[in-house]
DNA sequence: CGAGTCTTTGAAATGGCTCAACTAAGGTGG
DNA sequence: CCACCTTAGTTGAGCCATTTCAAAGACTCG
């Protein structure tokens, strides 16, 4: 899991998980650094046999082209929670995407009871630069979120979603009602908290 | 030229014109909306045949895929501007992308004298949920950059541009710095001044 | 000219930023 | 094994920018 940064006044601008590409395929360059939060493997392709073998192949630019308009999604979901100038609500809705984006994993978030483990892989300098703010003010935005109950920090990088639809709701819940995002993330806690207590 | 904003709480996550591409190519659709802010002429194609001529078209396919990369990298910078708590750097920051978006318009932007007229297409409602904030500070924003002179309001929605650096440095001069869209935009200016004065 | 919309302005309150100190945790060396 | 040191996180207080609420100008369209 990896998360990409911008020199100059650093600012991150996307985190990257399991399966994820990264990279400028076509013309020009990345112009975004991307820097291991953890431990990571990468499978690297040199440019000129990768577009040969786009050329070649449908499936794989097909699957390239998905990968990148997904990408796109993804920043604009980012831009949605970058939009509010309240810093609850950007950490709400960071959170959110963090358990969407590790749903798919096993390592980073799992069932506790009826709540819902996560591991928030960067520590909180750089998650002031992901939400756009200073640190002091995303510890401050954590507990003021444990205080409504909807989550728990139990270490400073791992925290206890006591209540999703609390922290949906935190996180502008007119914003994700709309969205398959939060359903199927409902979906995915229910099957895991099934499976544990199974 | 048109805007794409979000349901729910309006969020407004991009800008299009002239020549660019909208649309969810393949899987899935587009969970934005799409809105001209101003006349616009549209181009569709039909999902189906669309996707099978890409297909048959590596050349479309490439176009296409290019395309989604170069809105991707749009999408970061958009998230850059968003990061910083500062709205006058926001706005800075809009104009700037304003300009480069247009520089290859020509209704939208026109060099009068050393300054630069640049359009603003969206009423300031619509600026404030493009930059996470309100319409008044929008307002007061525009005033405070027209007070430190890289900037005019020639009208509500036309705003002359008279120190690009200036407005550069307001927007936060390291953040640009490195990167070519200023020096792009600069010497757009100076072709559009010289062809004007001459 | 009047109605409506958009923009601007004002004043008060909130929230975030800044600076600074304090605490907790992890690692190192005696 | 403990003291020390370093890093990361938290907490506090004051200041400033932005939000909020309210209302007054400007512009457009009929």
């Amino acid at each position: 899991m990896q998360k990409t940064l911008q020199d100059g006044r650093q600012h991150i601008v996307g985190l990257l998980v399991e399966g994820d590409m990264f990279g400028r395929v076509l013309g020009g360059t990345l112009d975004v650094a991307i820097e291991a939060a953890t431990d990571a493997e990468v499978c690297a392709f040199r440019r000129a046999p990768f577009e040969t073998l786009l050329a070649q192949s449908p499936e794989l630019d097909r699957l390239v082209l998905v990968s990148v308009l997904t990408e796109l999604d993804r920043a604009r979901d980012w831009m949605i929670i970058l939009g509010t100038p309240r810093i609850r609500e950007r950490l709400a809705g960071f959170l959110l995407v963090l358990c969407t984006r590790f749903a798919t994993t096993d390592n980073l978030l799992r069932a506790r009871g009826t709540a819902l483990d996560v591991v928030v892989p960067i520590n909180r300098t750089d998650l002031a630069h992901l939400l756009g703010t200073r640190p002091e003010s995303i510890s401050r935005a954590f507990h003021a979120l444990a205080d409504t109950g909807c989550i728990t920090l139990r270490k400073p990088d791992l925290i206890g979603i006591l209540d999703l639809e609390a922290l949906a709701a935190e996180a502008g819940e007119d914003e994700l009602k709309g969205r398959a995002t939060l359903k199927f993330l409902l979906a995915s806690v229910q099957a895991r908290a099934s499976k544990s207590s199974g």
